[in-house]
DNA sequence: TATAAATAGGATAAAAATATCCGAAATAAG
DNA sequence: CTTATTTCGGATATTTTTATCCTATTTATA
């Protein structure tokens, strides 16, 4: 469904945004940890997830990254996947046709149609708080162990 | 969502069902022509669906792949795309956990499910032979142009 | 100002997916 | 039986994704 990217991006989103919470900046190392994570590659994720102002870094001493209180409820998960995955899974044709539309449509456009819409209202509706509140009540989980 | 393995495999096989329908063998130049995929890729997605026996081959002159008449309305799009990518679309965990269940969830677990569910819906209920009329009667296309 | 701690970012490596090539094996037809 | 045609399948190449490494830059604090 994602790529890999998307979901370690999706999975320290949530993590940093539960430490946010707590007012705890947290690092690459801590959150591919916490995550079970490649942590370089993770920290790749961040920085793009930092340039496309979702979540914030402070460099030096004492820093690391965050996501402003105010912030957290706005983030949708189909942002996150935007600046990671591009849109590709919203637009693009279930067969891969180059221009798959309502005037030149593939076998299963309109079945695919809404499938991924179902998809999209999902990840437009869903925020970042409720994710991170499921982790820090314990009812949901980062990594497997 | 799908591998292009995949997608050129549902391509060809709605291209082979409508081929099949009108008598015709079909190669993997024809079909790799009407469907706008790499010819020798496409050949090696075709005999994994061989060896699944979605279609059949017939080796040598004249020879070709085709698919039973009384088997196209039986073949759902699920076998296909089981046969090429797995069921990791349908088990697999939307974050990437490698356990993720009701006993221990990742945060969108509920929600992918549901996703998820009607994505396998959609998929084992429908059936080459519908795709394959579509193509028929000109209001889907498996190419671009 | 010096130092330690932390992110940023370029270069590189490894793995997986996508794609190509070519000889072997099978088969229909002459 | 021979030949032409066609799929099969192994080897290889290319591209993309995933992952690592190392240095530069930034910043808080002593």
């Amino acid at each position: 469904m994602f790529s890999k990217a998307c979901e370690y991006g999706i999975r320290a989103s949530i993590f940093i945004a539960k430490n946010s919470y707590e007012g705890r900046r947290v690092s690459p190392k801590e959150i591919s940890e916490e995550i079970n994570s490649p942590q370089a590659f993770t920290a790749k994720i961040l920085q793009a997830l930092v340039k496309n102002n979702l979540i914030n870094s402070v460099k030096g001493a004492y820093g690391g990254f965050e996501i402003e209180k105010d912030k957290i409820a706005a983030i949708k998960l189909s942002h996150i996947v935007k600046a990671i995955d591009g849109d590709n899974i919203y637009n693009g044709c279930g067969l891969g046709l180059e221009t798959c539309d309502e005037n030149h449509p593939c076998p299963v456009h309109y079945k695919f149609k809404e499938i991924r819409d179902g998809l999209k209202e999902m990840l437009e509706s869903t925020n970042l708080e409720e994710l991170a509140l499921d982790i820090k009540t314990g009812i949901a989980f980062l990594k497997t162990y």
